[in-house]
DNA sequence: AGCGTCACCCGGACGC
DNA sequence: TGCGTCCGGGTGACGC
């Protein structure tokens, strides 16, 4: 399950061209749109998308919480992974791959596999990113995202931190396994209301959100389940898929809950409710 | 308006 | 082998 850490290992390497892929995507002209599964493109529609996306040129691309941007040409296609999507550069004798629903091919003869096993991921082909990622909250790595700041968006909602975090507007790129990390590293339960947060325990959630993400990034993300993209990071988790299994810092069995029918992981020693 | 809950979309994994 | 169930990101519907 993509999330921040993962979509942005996928986006540089899309963009500096890593060693699994031959080259960056940057500057790439496609040349067609194969869409073997037409509701892959949540808008305008596959038909439009393979229409307009001929002949465009790949000018950048970053990401916007959990979404790609692909700025091209004429536009800005997104792309969101969901659960079980990948993106894979691909050159030409590249054996095919069954759940590779949609394909940009490019004019050097690669292309750009939209892997996506349970096909809960989207295509967009808009004229402006924000027509998709408007209602976005915050980047949480952006230096405008501060603990103070983060203390007032706290304080201004009532409701327990693990659906808080999750809330996609209320920050970006927060999934499941980064969430139940920061407030294992936080010292903070799942169900802590969020106005009820002393200021240094503000600190300490701003600074886990943080510390999570990156220590994600800096080994690529987690591979798990399906997907694989060469990320380490699930030999790194504290709490997330460790129920019953020792706290990495008391030692208490980690214990799974259901909260807003997610799964969560936390630890009851370290993790109080007061 | 904010919040919680639920259904939905999917198919692989898992338990029986 | 073949069921039924679980899982989950984001959205939308619904009720409080």
């Amino acid at each position: 399950m993509p999330e921040l850490p993962e979509v942005e290992t996928i986006v540089r390497q899309l963009r500096q061209g890593a060693p699994v892929h031959v080259s960056s995507v940057i500057g790439k002209r496609i040349e067609r749109v194969t869409v073997r599964w037409p509701r892959h493109v949540a808008r305008p529609s596959a038909r439009v998308l393979q229409h307009d996306l001929r002949g465009q040129t790949v000018r950048a691309l970053s990401r916007r919480g959990k979404y790609l941007v692909f700025k091209l040409s004429g536009g800005v296609m997104l792309i969101h992974l969901k659960m079980s999507g990948d993106l894979k550069l691909v050159g030409p004798n590249t054996a095919a791959d069954k759940h590779a629903h949609t394909i940009f091919h490019f004019s050097d003869g690669t292309a750009l596999r939209f892997s996506d096993t349970r096909k809960f991921g989207k295509v967009f082909w808009v004229a402006r990113a924000e027509e998709v990622t408007g209602a976005l909250g915050p980047e949480p790595l952006e230096a405008s995202f501060t603990a103070a700041r983060l203390g007032r968006m706290l304080a201004g909602r009532r409701r327990a931190l693990k659906p808080l975090l999750l809330d996609q507007t209320f920050i970006a790129g927060l999934g499941n396994i980064y969430t139940d990390e920061a407030l294992h590293l936080a010292g903070l339960h799942p169900l802590r209301r969020s106005d009820s947060l002393a200021p240094a325990e503000v600190r300490a959630l701003w600074r886990a959100i943080r510390q999570a993400l990156r220590l994600g990034i800096r080994h690529n993300g987690a591979s798990i389940d399906w997907v694989y993209r060469g990320g380490e990071f699930q030999h790194h988790f504290r709490v997330y898929d460790r129920a019953g299994k020792p706290c990495l810092t008391c030692g208490t069995p980690i214990r799974r809950i259901v909260v807003g029918q997610r799964g969560t992981h936390y630890c009851p020693q370290c993790q109080p409710l007061p």
